[in-house]
DNA sequence: AGCACA
C-alpha cells in the first residue's frame, strides 16, 4: 500500500487542495509556520496561476522532515480544507542550489512564455499584509529545532499551546499581552498548582501554530526563553 | 485536478 501515490521521497512536499481564496503571501507564511515544526524550511513556493493555484511546495533541508510532514499533516484542516500532501515529483531549485547542482532550466517555448506573461497580469498585486506578525521577537525566537534528524516526537497540532519555562512571577496579564496580538487568541490559563507553565487557547490549530512559531524562544527574562509546544490532546 | 522555482 503506497498511499502517497508512488512518488519517491523528496525533501520537498507538494500540497494540493489548498484554499484558493487565501492570498499568496499569507498562504506562504502560514505554511511556513505550520510546517516548521518538522524541520528547517528552505523555501515555500506558491503561485496563483490558473494552473497552479491551490497548490504549494514546501522545501525542507532533510528528507526525514518531509516524510514526517507527509504523514502527520495528511488531511490536516487548513483554512477549512483538508490538505492533500505528497512528495514533490522533482527536486526543487533551492535544494539543487544548496547541493551545488543547480543548472538553470531550458529556455521556455514561446507558448509558455505567453502563458507566463498572462499570469503576471492575473496575479493581482495583493494588498500588504494587515496583521502585525513581526511585533514581538527578541533574538532567539526564530529557530525551533534543537534535535537533529533522528529522535523526534512531534506533537500533533492543537489549538491549545503548552508554555513552559516561565518565571514564577509571570502573570496572566503578561502572557496575554504577548499572545493577544496573534489572530484567534482566546485566553491564557496559568496553572496555580504548577508555577512556570501555562496553556494558551486559540480558535484553531493554524492560528496557534502562527503564535507558536512567532513566540517560541521568546525571552521573558534572560534566563527564561519560553518553550512552546502543542498541548497534548 | 492541477508538480514550480520567472
Amino acid at each position: 500500500m503506497m498511499l502517497s501515490g508512488d512518488i519517491p521521497p523528496n525533501q520537498t512536499i507538494y500540497i494540493k487542495n489548498l484554499n484558493e481564496k487565501i492570498k499568496k503571501e499569507e498562504l506562504k507564511r502560514s505554511l511556513y509556520c505550520l510546517f516548521s515544526q518538522y524541520g528547517r524550511i528552505l523555501d515555500v513556493v506558491a503561485l496563483k496561476t490558473p494552473k497552479l493555484r491551490g497548490q504549494a511546495w514546501v522545501c525542507f533541508s532533510e528528507v526525514t522532515a518531509a516524510s514526517n510532514a507527509v504523514r502527520q499533516m495528511q488531511n490536516f484542516p487548513f483554512y477549512d480544507k483538508p490538505m492533500r500532501i505528497q512528495y514533490a515529483k522533482t527536486k526543487s531549485d533551492c535544494i539543487a542550489i544548496e547541493e551545488g547542482s543547480y543548472v538553470p532550466r531550458e529556455k521556455k517555448k514561446k507558448q509558455e512564455e505567453k502563458a507566463e506573461r498572462k499570469r503576471r497580469a492575473e496575479d493581482t498585486p495583493q494588498s500588504t499584509v494587515p496583521n502585525g506578525t513581526h511585533g514581538a521577537s527578541n533574538g532567539a525566537s526564530t529557530a525551533s529545532f534543537r534535535q537533529g534528524p533522528g529522535a523526534q516526537e512531534t506533537a500533533p497540532p492543537n489549538n491549545i499551546l503548552f508554555i513552559e519555562n516561565l518565571p514564577h512571577e509571570t502573570t496572566g496579564r503578561m502572557l496575554e499581552m504577548l499572545f493577544e496580538q496573534y489572530p484567534g487568541f482566546k485566553e491564557v490559563r496559568l496553572i496555580e498548582a504548577k508555577p512556570g507553565i501555562a496553556f494558551v487557547d486559540f480558535e484553531d490549530e493554524v492560528q496557534s501554530s502562527m503564535a507558536m512559531q512567532a513566540l517560541h524562544g521568546f525571552k521573558i527574562t534572560p534566563q527564561n526563553a519560553m518553550i512552546i509546544t502543542f498541548a497534548k490532546k
